[in-house]
DNA sequence: CGAAAAATCGCAAACGTTTCCGCTTTATTT
DNA sequence: AAATAAAGCGGAAACGTTTGCGATTTTTCG
């Protein structure tokens, strides 16, 4: 279980342990010869640098800590996926946390990551309370928050597009002919709110009547989407399409239609948002707005390497586009 | 961004940092005055404990490298996301490492988290080829190999009871009257070999006749168990039930069966493995065979938390029962 | 009241790196 | 050939912590 160090090898190679550093650095000072032979030597003991005792000396862990509710979600799964990715071929690490669903639990691990002396955090935040909950922290490291729109705040992120997203879907939904569109879901987060506002927009635009349905839920589940929706359907199903605000409840309308024999597409138009693997499958083929995951999660390991690195100061927002994903639970009507 | 240490707090208490470390690991040579004060000014100053130097002293990081093909996969994600909750129970943090399709980069990423040294290794494995592939590296340190079967290899493992899952899903296929049951699947690693096992098995004991379909991919996902099924079904359907080495593949199937309009449960039964949360949802419904995930993960921290701590030196298998989740795709014939 | 024992606390080494600075040795220039 | 420059390498400090050991003070007890 010992490790072989830089002396170790220094000692076989009779030179200074420093020598040993430098040559394996690159450093320009050392001779090209001893240089092929230390190298040589180190991987024929096995060397490996300890990056804990070089984090040390270099006040740089060169450890990102990625702070999620839930990877246990495919919508964080996928950012998680990406991130690391994106990370680890810039030379850093993650470390992983589960926030969970309560604030407490974000701020110790947090807390907990900032013992572990990691160059910057990547969250994603649980509630729109989680701002406030560790903003004691997010000065002491480089922090961008991913997935969340903090509108104005003096913190850097990245985030969909979500009142586009609605708009694009809303209209899509119009040029199929639908003239009244329920929007289910609540506002309680910033991103709710600018998924509310994009439907809004486009109602007024379009001459349509706003029509709200809210989920009382502050995670939306396919199970909480498929309880609020029968409570939906126990009245009167005057609308032609749905726009739930999130895939997840989508579902879970599609789960009570099912079940009160409400024809999706046949009677009912149905769009979600998030685009999350699940919409994708047989027999769902959910019509989507899809966030680009993939780039949102690059983008933010982006923006935090240049916090991190060239010590950037200012709050950047970086907004991207979300884009309609047509599939089979939206109809044309006459 | 300079954070507050030991020497900080000493001098602002007027003690040696050696006591302030004690006083704050709980040492009993410390009065209980002193520690009382030294507390209330780490609290004040914002004092936290640096882990890397912590680290260094006492040859131990607590924390655990992850290595998972990818995260963004629902069965993973689910084991990720336990393990995480279960390691930082325990005082550990999770160290996330995708190890993507290829054996190079599996191996990169243990000898990277070896140079982070990890005070051990969780790995679900890529191929049956990542014993091999890392036996080099699983002497080092504590490494325990989680959702695959490694037979009676020197390596401790955890994983499910694939061939007693398999087992009872074609006893409960039979106990609905099929009498002519396909198994779909390849048999490419251990895990999928016992799976294809426990199917014999039951069908030597049933008196039923084995008929297999292999599917071509190493990978299992729901497109390519898609294509293969389209195969599968250019031919005579001459048995009433396929089992699915994979819910993924289970899926395709669907998929395949929905566009033909072969009817299932109407016409076929179908079974998959694993109860990945996509088997649970509406129009879907998949009968499958449970992997009792959060357990394997809880189990896997376990038993590589008593190796850590304790040493223990053995090779130990832990394996966990399956069990069989009816839903909606599997029907009683007669 | 004096001595031994117990209770507190400080000193310094150690963990494995990186890097500044200085010391040789060799090469270059006049 | 002497002086200077350049190249190659070693010594040692520093990063922030834990802990064995010694030093000092206080308590205890005969």
């Amino acid at each position: 279980m010992k490790s072989v160090t830089l002396k170790d090898v220094a000692k076989a190679a009779g030179v200074s342990y420093a020598t040993v550093s430098r040559a394996l650095s690159g450093s320009p000072q050392i001779g090209s010869d001893t240089r092929e032979r230390i190298i040589k030597l180190c991987d024929e003991m096995g060397y490996t640098t300890n990056y804990v005792a070089r984090s040390m000396v270099m006040k740089k862990t060169d450890l990102i800590g990625l702070v999620v509710p839930s990877v246990d979600n495919q919508f964080m799964a996928e950012l998680a996926y990406y991130a690391e990715m994106s990370a680890r071929s810039h030379g850093y690490n993650i470390m992983l946390c589960n926030s969970g669903p309560d604030l407490k639990q974000e701020k110790t691990v947090v807390k907990l990551l900032l013992g572990r002396q990691v160059d910057g955090i990547l969250i994603v935040p649980q509630s729109p309370k989680t701002y406030e909950n560790i903003r004691a922290y997010t000065d002491q490291v480089p922090t961008v928050f991913l997935s969340e729109n903090l509108r104005d705040q003096p913190q850097s992120y990245v985030a969909a597009d979500n009142s586009h997203g609605t708009y694009i879907g809303t209209k899509y939904l119009y040029d199929l002919g639908h003239r009244d569109i329920l929007y289910f879901g609540r506002r309680h987060t910033t991103t709710h709110q600018l998924r509310a506002e994009g439907y809004m927009k486009a109602c007024q635009e379009l001459g349509l009547q706003q029509r709200f349905f809210n989920s009382e839920f502050t995670r939306s589940s396919v199970n909480n989407g498929y309880e609020l929706a029968k409570a939906l359907f126990a009245r009167p199903i005057d609308y032609t399409a749905i726009f739930a605000s999130t895939d997840s409840n989508a579902l879970g309308i599609l789960k009570a239609a099912d079940e009160l024999r409400i024809d999706i597409p046949g009677r009912l138009s149905l769009i979600g948002f998030d685009n999350i693997p699940s919409t994708d499958l047989p027999r769902i083929e959910l019509t989507t707005i899809d966030q680009p995951k993939r780039d949102m999660a690059i983008q933010a390991v982006d923006m935090l390497r240049d916090k991190i690195e060239n010590g950037t100061q200012g709050y950047v927002h970086q907004i991207l586009m979300p884009t309609l994903v047509k599939r089979g639970t939206c109809r044309e009507i006459g």
